[in-house]
RNA sequence: GCGGAUGUAGCUCAGGGGUUAGAGCGCCUGACUGUGGCUCAGGAGGUCGUGGGUUCAAGACCCAUCAUCCGCCCCA
């Protein structure tokens, strides 16, 4: 095989198209019906805006952004995320003044260097929407509840989504200390490495699956302990809020995320048919915006892997069908084909979907790929018919043939077909 | 970045040093002079992932490399 997709990226063939087209219109569809409007960003940004949002220290930004320098000398990186990019725009293009509330969704490739494995790609793809403007926790609410909601409605019937809330800033720089201390004599017999990170990122241990890591972590104190009164009402609020929307949901307090950006609300999603990974994720973000040079602004979103989507809709037994023609046109005899092809643009142009053999094999050999294909009917015109002005129309399935005048052939297949 | 498994036909896989590399499915043609699916017969399709090495002889053994899958890390 002389050439082969990069490492860690995927066709998306056509027999697996329905599945994602089917995604993106139940996603956008229901992003919609809650006022959200679709924006598209380019594929890449300046590397710094990426190391703004996610964080100097933060896995992405120092080992798996796909970082370039173009001709000109500009230092740019493909996107590995969704919500850096929207973000930018926003300011950019004045999307959110002031008191204005701004409600966008999008799909987007992103890019990691990582590993590639079930679920993991080095180019992923992600639908997304962000909620920018509002503070109160109904926005928060109601970001979950779409997540939720696009994730039950796409097949995800095992779905367990998991709330917490890592309050602000300063509560979460006294929870660090608790952790940090909690693990110390933990932490002492592990590599430099490994207590570099845990040091830099204390609330990354809490979402370890190692077992010693976890061992260490029995009897830490919840971070909900630490919140202060307004997040903690905040935070109650919410649950009520989702309670009420019919959302049901766990509170799992070692759930962090691993973005820098996050304040307060913080939520993921995960069916156990695709364990250890998140199906979406997503927090509020309310200094992201200053962040990177706009005004405080804040923001609530989520990001769900549309790969993962289908991997957790397989697992639950969801199909979509298949694309299937709705007519097969057939030359039984050479001297047919400009009628027949004449018939198909007939067809197409009452909006049915028409396929013919362009190499005009034997009828035999037509009919075979006619029923291959999956098409209800096909039509049939050889020297006969022409000679008569008629048109076979054969139901494939039931291998009912009639013939009728080639002008009453697109009734009677759209007739039959409304009847069907 | 680390550990393990695997790369042979379009697909799923057999072959584990010895002529010209196989099966099932799929594809094409025919039996059926103008009628698909079922059956039968025939046919096409392979640089055995790639590059080195060992050997009289390598698809097989050794080394490297690339890729895929499963864990770890990280996350969507």
């Amino acid at each position: 095989m002389p050439y082969q997709a990069p490492r860690g990226t995927a066709d998306i063939l056509p027999d697996d198209i329905n599945r994602w087209q089917h995604v993106e219109h139940v996603f956008g569809a229901l992003a919609a019906s809650y006022g959200y409007r679709e924006i598209r960003t380019p594929i890449f940004e300046d590397r710094d805006l990426f190391i703004r949002t996610s964080g100097e220290t933060s896995d992405i930004v120092t080992k798996e952004m796909y970082e370039f320098v173009d001709k000109g000398g500009r230092n740019l990186a493909l996107r590995p995320e969704g919500t850096a990019s929207v973000m930018r725009a926003v300011i950019e293009h004045g999307l959110c003044p002031q008191g204005v509330i701004q409600r966008l969704f999008y799909f987007v490739s992103f890019f990691r260097y990582n590993r590639p494995g079930r679920g993991r790609l080095r180019q992923a793809h992600q639908a997304g929407i962000e909620l920018i403007g509002a503070t109160g926790v109904q926005a928060d609410a109601e970001v979950i509840e779409i997540a939720a909601t696009a994730a039950k409605s796409l097949g995800v019937a095992d779905l367990v989504t998991t709330i917490n809330s890592i309050g602000r800033s300063e509560a979460r720089a006294k929870y660090r200390e608790v952790i940090l201390s909690h693990v110390e004599s933990w932490l002492r017999d592990q590599t430099t490495e490994a207590q570099d990170k845990a040091r830099k990122n204390p609330l990354g241990l809490l979402d370890s699956k190692d077992e010693d890591a976890k061992k260490a972590l029995v009897g830490v104190p919840s971070i909900l302990e630490f919140l202060e009164d307004e997040s903690k009402a905040r935070f109650d609020k919410l649950q009520q809020l989702l309670t009420d929307a019919g959302v049901s949901y766990i509170v799992d307090p070692m759930v962090v995320r691993g973005l820098d950006y996050y304040t307060e609300t913080v939520f993921e999603g995960v069916s156990p048919s695709l364990e250890g990974l998140s199906i979406f994720g997503g927090g509020r973000y309310d200094n992201l915006i200053k962040a990177i040079g706009g005004s405080a602004t804040p923001s609530v979103g989520f990001g769900m892997g549309i790969e993962r989507i289908l991997l957790a809709m397989e697992a639950n037994g969801l199909q979509v069908s298949a694309y299937k023609p709705d007519v097969f046109a057939i030359a039984a005899t050479p001297d047919a084909e400009t009628t027949v092809l004449r018939l198909a643009r007939e067809f197409r142009g009452a909006g049915l979907k028409v396929t013919t053999d362009p190499d005009v094999r034997s009828l035999k050999s037509q009919l075979r790929q006619a029923d291959r294909s999956g098409a209800e009917y096909a039509l049939i015109v050889g020297s006969d018919e022409l000679s008569k002005g008629t048109v076979q129309i054969r139901s494939l399935a039931t291998s009912d043939q009639t013939e009728v005048q080639i002008e009453q052939a697109l009734r009677e297949v759209t007739s039959s077909k409304v009847g069907a």
